[in-house]
DNA sequence: CGCAAAGTTTGAGCCAGCGCAAACTCCCGT
DNA sequence: ACGGGAGTTTGCGCTGGCTCAAACTTTGCG
């Protein structure tokens, strides 16, 4: 994660911040210079709601920085996370697929920063921006695949698979490599990976702990490094040996 | 489902077929008919697969009449069925989001009838018809919703709570009135419903055979109906009385 | 009309993973 | 430095639902 000001508004936004990203990637230069200057940039804590389920869909994100987990609470209370948004995407993009209220929570994983927009502007970046739409279906299209894999997993897979499986994605999607492994670079606890793979802290813990005995992973208070990961993708096949 | 002649092509495709469907429904007339006459219409039997998971997306559906599972399958072979379709809606609409191949396989659960066309009119479609892209994007938005929900189902709920939805979402999406309930109007085995939400023939054949004794269901080889279902609203709840 | 295939029911045993409970350890604030 | 809250570990008993197994019933076909 980039260094930053806390609170603090960055004090003009420089154009490289989206050029490279795939949704503003083939826009001119003046285009992204307007987008720019009609978008608020704001700095979120750890562990605080962007927006909430239900609320009306009044901006749309692209986050910069951090990191974002979509979750969905139960009448019981129960979190469930649907899926973990990396920097670099749209997020909150509830009017591309004509909802007008935000379809789940977005709560940031780690300290963050986001660019938004209000919605109002949603039909003229669909209209003026030459491929905006289109990866931004894109987008969808993904995250419509990964809740899919989500329930053919828990569908099929036994809970030691599935965590095995959720350590993989994270690694691969947002892993940082140290010296002995690779390690989750934002912070998750085994409460946060319980409700990920749909099952207890106490089982996500003794995995975790087990695994651990075995060389497979290290692990400190919220922090993961998986530092064995082929034997991990072993375990995350269906039925083989042990 | 309308009757119709098996195996043998419409004769000539008339507007109304699609005035009243959501995606088409805005259409000045010669619009419409130049749709149908660049689409293909076709016949399916029941339980037949109109595209599979990973096949080029060549052509785009719209299902006139019948009902559809979309399903993957496991390398283990397992079936998962992540949703079903209703007549009136598109299908195998990759396109749309940004996919040169079929997600999953679509299988016909009964006798069915869908319109298509070859994928490279997609984007005509979406430039020249207003209203089609919009209606296609909220369509994509409900089925996202529809497996998001199932995520959090499968992630919380017990296996008698999960059938007992399945049922009710079965009885208000294609439910026919008939006498005493409501029956579902396509064939409907267990092994079907097991696969719908995530549990074994076994399971789900033991939860029906109870449920039919306390006269909340009956049942047919393949035919369920739901005589209560108010009961099974009840059961459908997380953690009550009984 | 009778056989085979497809679908359903029911029984019995077992175990993965949950619920509950308690202790422990790390981090942070004052 | 020390108290307290947040996060983690571990033990133990219980049970929902899976596995394996077998019989039964309906339907379609030759």
């Amino acid at each position: 994660m980039t260094e930053l000001q806390p609170h603090k508004i960055l004090p003009r936004l420089d154009e490289s911040l989206l050029t490279h990203l795939p949704p503003f990637s083939r826009l001119e230069r003046r285009h992204i210079r307007t987008i720019l200057d009609q978008a608020t940039a704001r700095r979120y804590d750890a562990g605080v709601a962007i927006f909430d389920e239900g609320a009306p869909a009044e901006r749309f994100f692209m986050l910069l920085d951090g990191y974002v987990r979509v979750v969905r609470v139960t009448q019981s209370g129960e979190q469930v996370t649907a899926l973990h948004i990396p920097a670099g995407q749209l997020l909150g993009i509830a009017k591309a697929v004509g909802r007008d209220t935000y379809p789940a929570t977005a709560v940031t994983a780690t300290e963050s920063i986001a660019l938004s927009w209000p919605m109002r502007l949603w039909e003229s970046f669909v209209a003026d921006y030459e491929g905006f739409a289109t990866e931004t279906y894109k987008t969808v299209g993904d995250r419509m695949g990964e809740i899919h894999n989500r329930v053919m997993e828990m569908a099929t897979q036994q809970v030691e698979q599935r965590v095995a499986n959720a350590l993989l994605r994270l690694i691969n999607q947002s892993g940082r490599k140290v010296l002995d492994g690779i390690e989750i670079d934002f912070p998750i606890t085994r409460q946060d990976l319980s409700e990920l793979t749909a099952t207890t802290l106490h089982t996500a813990s003794r995995l975790l702990s087990a695994w651990e005995k075995q060389g497979l992973v290290r692990s400190k208070r919220k922090r993961v490094t998986v530092l064995d990961p082929h034997a991990l993708v072993v375990i995350s096949q269906p039925k083989s040996g042990l």
